[in-house]
DNA sequence: AAATGTAGTTTCGAGTCGAAATCACATCGT
DNA sequence: ACGATGTGATTTCGACTCGAAACTACATTT
């Protein structure tokens, strides 16, 4: 069992996955724009960050955003501090079909993995995404749970720590810890007591 | 660490290496073509067999493949005993351009994952796969080593052990095994001392 | 021999992709 | 303040991908 066999698996399981495009009537593109925006923290529910993260370019990302606004999968809200900017956000007909996405199949197929093997697993994944996004030069992405920019108050008081991010230096709600951000960088990871984890992103 | 984090880290894996398509000037799509072609056996090298594994119909296969013959990088070769069928060989030029297929870099970080975690790692995907494709009623593919048609005949003696396909009646040389095959089926899988490994069927 | 099945191709329309040009607004340096 | 430069987003273009459907050629079944 060679590392190409586990490349080509990586390959061949995300396309397998995310394939048979028309489920729903939604291509495999516009179901990740979806769930990108799903997953997006604050900062990154942009065109511009939606194609760092699916490493296209903004054209192509802004075509594909397009026609999901047309379809009503998609708001578009103009930023008031920066002009040029714009925030999409999912509408509830698209966090409706979102249980159809393809993609769920992966996601239960990783969720039925022995609880141990999923930890070592998401690190490997982890360590070849950073790898492989540095020889790319292209962004890691990641959530705000394991990125250097996270900053807790000084008090950490059992319950109340309240977190920031460094970087925008913005407050952060304890439920916006596992979004997506565009800006991650990777650092020491943390642990949440979540109040209602896997709760999505609202 | 949810397993949607996973799904997402595999999906975002693949897609990131196989991206940045221009590579040489030949997309995802075709750089999946030849890779598959460098790796499949004497009995998967067709334009239907390509389809099943790439999860698209052969339409698509049949345009792909074609551009990549009239580029120079695969030799079409009509079947004698089917005249129907066809099998597609790698030309010197395509072998020569395969290290720089910017899949390649999810081979190296997959390689420089530690040793003992590589091989839990492997048969986590593989489980993932079988999973999902099962689901979405695919074949998984996989090689001889770990499939079910595979039969050595009775000597096991150390040396000289002989195998064949139990599906297609035909016997197989030692590096053969390690080919990718349509009609895989997931079996108990087994090790063979190659005597040198690694090396791409030609 | 007719019916059915399979391998492969072609054509069509919609969508994706990357590249380049363009517009609007921000930020920087002086 | 003001021009230069940078950045967010969109549009347009041509090549490619994709799935579906129609089609040809050959095989297998009955």
């Amino acid at each position: 069992m060679n590392s190409r066999s586990i490349a080509e698996l990586v390959f061949h399981l995300g396309r397998i996955a995310s394939g048979e495009g028309l489920v729903e009537g939604l291509t495999a593109a516009q179901w990740a724009v979806l769930r990108y925006f799903a997953q997006a923290n604050r900062f990154s529910r942009t065109p511009s960050a939606f194609a760092a993260f699916h490493a296209t370019t903004r054209g192509t990302a802004s075509q594909t955003i397009k026609s999901l606004e047309t379809q009503g999968y998609l708001t578009r809200i103009r930023s008031v501090d920066d002009r040029r900017s714009v925030q999409l956000v999912l509408t509830e007909r698209a966090r409706s079909i979102l249980a159809n996405d393809p993609f769920e199949s992966l996601v239960r197929a990783a969720d039925s993995l022995p609880p141990t093997v999923q930890g070592h697993f998401a690190s490997a994944l982890q360590r070849m995404l950073g790898q492989v996004a540095q020889e790319r030069g292209k962004p890691p992405f990641g959530t705000c749970t394991s990125c250097q920019h996270l900053a807790s108050d000084g008090c950490s008081q059992e319950e109340q720590t309240s977190y920031a991010c460094g970087f925008t230096a913005e407050p952060l709600l304890l439920n916006e810890l596992d979004g997506v951000c565009i800006n991650f960088i990777p650092g020491k990871s943390i642990t949440v007591k979540s109040p209602a984890n896997g709760a999505a992103l609202r």
